[in-house]
DNA sequence: ATGAAAGCGCTAACAT
DNA sequence: ATGTTAGCGCTTTCAT
């Protein structure tokens, strides 16, 4: 069932059909004309070919997430509410993971460039600030970082507070009377990583002699290699009463450790971590953690390309959204009022 | 740039040029002629136009992936591992939730049929068979179905052999002396659930009077009054010494409301669940699982999906999966050795 | 108020 | 071995 069909049926040509398809009708073609089309499509269930739309128009209405890894349940509670939003504006969401591979990160784009999506929402690799100046210069698409962004370029992100969230954090240990915080983070140039490194070093520096740092590979994140370094580090110093987690898969197999260690928490080492998930929640004790806002991250994602994408500005002002984290305290880091809770 | 540009640059025919990147050159095209456009292809980085090629040939090379939720880890790790495997031969997923809405799921398959996708796997709402029948005999896309499946109807699908996998969930509690064995599971026609049920009433028959089921409504499964409905269960039936779980979801929320009542796991109540997550191994005690084979499913999903993409018959055999679940025994069912533990 | 026609980039049947 | 051409379904400019 294409136009044509519909334009042999009802004998009015072509054109006529497709401005009242694309509600482009208004003052040109007749209230009764338009009536007959709009009742034989909605009777025949007719719907345009969206290859033969975009072919045209090289539009095609659709958002491309390049998460790193949308298995990941921030990530994936990023998408589905994404969806959500986007869905009612008629654009639709593909998702990918990068897995903090820039060679993958490259083909994927490469690939939905070919299918002319409209905007590409990422979480870069590292090494990728060139990538993302090419398709800023470009202007094929709109391009939104997320989670992370490059201080160097003039670019579209939404992400995190990750300075004062990781202030946050780190006090909230330092007011449960803990001596000796250390910070467990990723090995990485991301901004999220050293902004959170810094949050913490921040809060620490009139408190500890020194911050006391875990800096572990991606590839060791879930890994009995990185298990095994905390490990070490653990017994290295031994006075550590504190952790801050960087993120939630470096909490996750830190308490495993901390599990076969039988180490109490909070009231041998006080425990807080980003990203919260209904696993510390569950946790015995349950964890504190600095939550992201999901929703907000979400819409404010959406909001800002849909924004963009309407914008027909040659150079319009990059959207650039910092929100704040929340910090929910738990079980896993009320050191001083553990005893009370007996 | 597209194909006439090159034909113009290089003064070939967009024929010629057109055989030579579908691989549909060889005994017709000089092999001169193919690495001199084989050569300036690769300088000047063309790409085919994908909304051009759909158009024409009405293939997109692209699945959708229908899940209940794509941000519960089961399905999201399906959907990785998929993305994963068909990447290799140049197909490309695209994930959206149901939320086991009919609705949604109806115009979700609407959207994605004016895109001419290629395959569809659905996890199905309820109430779906009819919409499941005309799918396949539009023959428009292949159709596979995942998780749950229509007895009556001879469609593809790939699912866990959910018959067996609850047996012997419910067998591991029997054989630790557990008395009193209940199941809890959702109140739902897919055939996941009433063969999940069915598994525990045939491993339970000859062993205690009666089963002993609560069935919530998939609303209810993450929500507090569905703590307040597995409370009143527990209540009701003080003996229960036993739980086979048939999600993570009804787990999750189950173990929250056994935290609240200082059950003790497994000495007073030994848990088992269906479906493995991290959560389940950090618990304390450690949660004895059912897991479904993540990769095999994922495997098995998409090499159904390109055999039957390429197997041109007009009615070929359905591609039915059954796939065996495995049992992770870990502290939270072992009550008969639970004193050797401490 | 309506329609004819060009053309988006590609594939493939049909020439040559 | 290579080229000409029709047409996939749609949007939009330019007639009428």
């Amino acid at each position: 069932m294409s136009i044509k069909d519909i334009s042999k049926e009802l004998g009015i040509s072509i054109t006529t059909i497709s401005f009242i398809i694309n509600k482009k009708a208004k003052g040109r073609i007749s209230q009764e004309v338009i009536n007959k089309v709009e009742d034989y499509i909605e009777k025949v269930g007719y719907r345009p070919n969206s290859s033969a739309q975009t072919l045209r128009t090289g539009k095609t209405k659709t958002i491309v997430f390049m998460a790193e890894d949308i298995s990941d349940p921030f990530f994936s509670a990023i998408a589905k509410e994404m969806e959500e939003i986007a869905y009612k504006d008629g654009y639709k969401i593909i998702y990918c993971s990068t897995e903090n591979n820039k060679k993958r990160a490259l083909e994927l784009i490469s690939l939905f460039q070919d299918r002319q999506v409209d905007a590409f929402i990422i979480t870069p690799p590292e090494d990728f600030q060139e990538k993302i100046q090419d398709l800023i210069s470009q202007q094929s698409e709109v391009i939104m970082l997320f989670d992370r962004r490059f201080e160097e370029l003039n670019h579209n992100y939404v992400v995190l507070d990750n300075y004062n969230s990781a202030k946050t954090a780190t006090e909230n240990l330092i007011n449960e009377d803990c001596q000796e915080i250390a910070y467990v983070g990723l090995d990485s140039d991301f901004s999220c990583m050293v902004e959170r490194s810094d949050g913490y070093k921040s809060a620490i520096v009139h408190h500890q002699s020194k911050p006391l740092s875990l800096l572990l590979p991606f590839k060791h994140v879930k890994s009995a290699m990185g298990r095994k370094l905390f490990n070490n580090f653990l017994q290295a110093h031994p006075k550590i009463d504190g952790i801050v987690f960087a993120t939630n898969g470096l909490a996750i197999n830190g308490l495993k450790v901390l599990k076969v260690l039988h180490k109490k928490i909070p009231e041998e080492i006080a425990v807080i971590t980003f990203d919260d998930r209904d696993l510390f929640e569950l946790h015995s004790p349950a964890v504190s953690v600095l939550s992201q806002p999901v929703p907000d991250l979400a819409t404010e994602l959406i909001k800002g390309i849909l924004h963009l994408l309407k914008s027909k500005k040659e150079n319009p002002e990059p959207y650039q959204k910092i929100l704040p984290g929340r910090l929910i305290i738990r079980e896993s880091s009320q050191k001083r009022s553990s005893h009370l809770r007996k």
